[in-house]
DNA sequence: ACCCGAGGTTTAGACATTCTAAACGTCTGG
DNA sequence: CCAGACGTTTAGAATGTCTAAACCTCGGGT
């Protein structure tokens, strides 16, 4: 774990001189020039008063690149089931009586500018896969754009709703777990 | 920042002893219980080695609840050729780190005539979706055939597998609760 | 040229902490 | 009741953090 790079950042970003870090953060200004040039390394308390002083969380700090989503496009064919049109949205319950499952998978196909109808706060934690077409997922007050053969996963306690953003049907296959019905 | 609660959690849920972890971690049981009950505090290597036996990352570990990092995840794949020298199937995790979620979403990929590896015995229930192309679901001592569009439920606990037996390449979107892994 | 101050680096070493080793609890199953 | 698995506590060593202070290096002013 080399973290000096990522301190020199932070800290130039905020404008400190290393002296004017150390005194916030109640540390010498050399002990900050060896953090800075790997020469030691902090013990988490200290680690966790620095960033203090710079404004970012622990968890930020070591958040990695592998954490951020960067998209990887993948593609797949597939085929849209039958489905009859209603005022816009159609859900299709996979399995009877899922509600006795552990899981509750639920086709939905949505026509162009059609939604679901917002649900969120209960238990659990639901999954989605694009089938085709291409759809917006409302989840708490952000956005995601998912396309066909993309996936997403969340807990299912914030509100969340799909709608369809494309001019063309869009069908998803969505599990929840537990089921919510 | 007290660590040691989680540290025990993540541990349970890997299902681990103190021992286990300690030995993966190369230190002592001795050390292990002091942490998680907050009577001392690794320095940042060793909690790194320690996350690292638990397939956790630093930013996983410190991130709170406030920076509330989406748990959505798109167009992620970390495609793992099962059986090195089986040729045939591939299957893609769709969900980083999917065992600590309720379920675990797989994309499985079949050659024409190649099998997944049976599997069975394990709590919980499995659904799968047929995406393209037309599979054989070998449950128990029955096979059930199931083509583009078709889907899948049963208990984890009967042995079964997957078996192409068509002439195209199948895809199969496979979900587990709870994880299996 | 010189000095000066600001920013940064390096060093030796005091001290605090991590971490080990081993003994000691406390369950549970046989 | 014993044996073994699992966890806790303890004393102490080894390690590494962190301080204090001296030491660079660069620029600008006079």
């Amino acid at each position: 774990m080399k973290i000096g790079e990522r301190l020199r950042r932070l800290r130039l970003q905020a404008g400190l001189t290393q002296e004017d870090l150390a005194n916030r953060a109640d540390l010498t200004k050399g002990f900050i020039s060896q953090l800075e040039n790997d020469a030691t390394s902090p013990s988490i308390a200290t680690l966790e008063d620095i960033l203090n002083a710079l404004g970012v969380t622990l968890g930020e700090f070591f958040r990695e690149d592998g954490d951020r989503e960067d998209p990887v496009v993948f593609r797949r064919e597939e085929r849209v089931p039958s489905g009859e049109s209603e005022p816009g949205f159609l859900l299709s319950f996979l399995i009877p009586r899922a509600h006795r499952h552990l899981m509750e998978p639920v086709l939905v196909e949505l026509d162009p500018g059609a939604s679901t109808e917002p649900i969120g706060g209960h238990e659990g934690e639901e999954f989605g896969f694009v089938l085709a077409g291409q759809v917006d997922l409302h989840l708490g007050d952000r956005v995601h754009r998912a396309r066909k053969g993309d996936c997403f996963y969340y807990p299912a306690d914030r509100r969340h709703w799909l709608k369809n953003s494309g001019k063309r049907p869009v069908t998803v296959l969505w599990v929840a777990s537990p089921p919510s019905f």
